[in-house]
DNA sequence: AACGTAATGTTATAATATAACATTTAAAAT
DNA sequence: ATTTTAAATGTTATATTATAACATTACGTT
């Protein structure tokens, strides 16, 4: 059985569950406050089902923004590396999947002599409905 | 006389100078810590002259490890995009220059129908340093 | 069934960052 | 030079984000 079909645990599904039913990336605290009636009382509670669902690849942080986004690609391979479009606007996010970021990074790191493992790329700017709007 | 030589305040100007002179990246309280003798007491003086410094361009701040490095580049344009080469190994982090990074990410947007305006990039890695030592 | 590993529950606390408000300084306008 | 305005400061309190420590429970493997 693959990492990636493994069985959740009951606290680590609820916290996947309401990140995907999110439309936007969830704080922890938030996350915490709206699933206090299905038994999970602490943060702690959430922070490690968090990082269990982020070393898996099903969750992604936001560094920026302290937040946490369920990933809808299948099988994703981003469990280190991760990729966003993040909206000023209305602060929607698109995860980017263009494999070709990473030779493309390597590049750049290999010119300083670098060794690139992953990254964190945010992009930030208008997602396309508030560009029509704006 | 232009944003970038105006003068500092004496808490920015002590902030900047302790960045500065740092080979890593600092962090608030770390700041706040190796300043008090300076007369800085509180973490509020330290994070205001942060935002400035940050928004005049001479700072930048490292999301994903709640840090700030001073820019070293005369005139940096990174007022609102930033680009790190950090080190897993040694933590240290360089900054990356690499303005075709901006015309690339535009691209890489524009497929998503995203209107980009800036954005962040760590890349994770071993550096030239701790390369050789592995 | 016994073992080992991972996950849980719980309390407390650490680390990071901002709100609110009164006061002072400095830049610009008159 | 004085007035006006915007920015920065000092201070206390508090909000937000995240982890330490430790006892207990569940679970897969043998």
């Amino acid at each position: 059985m693959s990492l990636e079909t493994l069985n959740l645990t009951k606290n680590q599904q609820t916290v996947l569950d309401i990140l995907e039913s999110a439309s936007e990336p969830l704080k922890a605290y938030t996350i915490l406050f709206d699933i206090q009636k299905k038994g999970i009382k602490s943060p702690l509670q959430v922070y490690r089902a968090l990082d269990k669902l982020i070393e898996i690849g099903k969750v992604h942080k936001i560094e920026s923004r302290n937040s946490y986004i369920a990933c809808k690609h299948e099988g994703c391979n981003a469990k280190t590396s991760t990729s966003f479009l993040i909206c000023e606007n209305c602060d929607s996010v698109t995860e980017l999947t263009a494999n070709n970021l990473f030779s493309y990074f390597s590049k750049q790191a290999e010119k300083n002599n670098f060794n690139y493992k992953k990254h964190n790329l945010e992009i930030f700017g208008l997602c396309a409905n508030c560009k029509l709007k704006n």
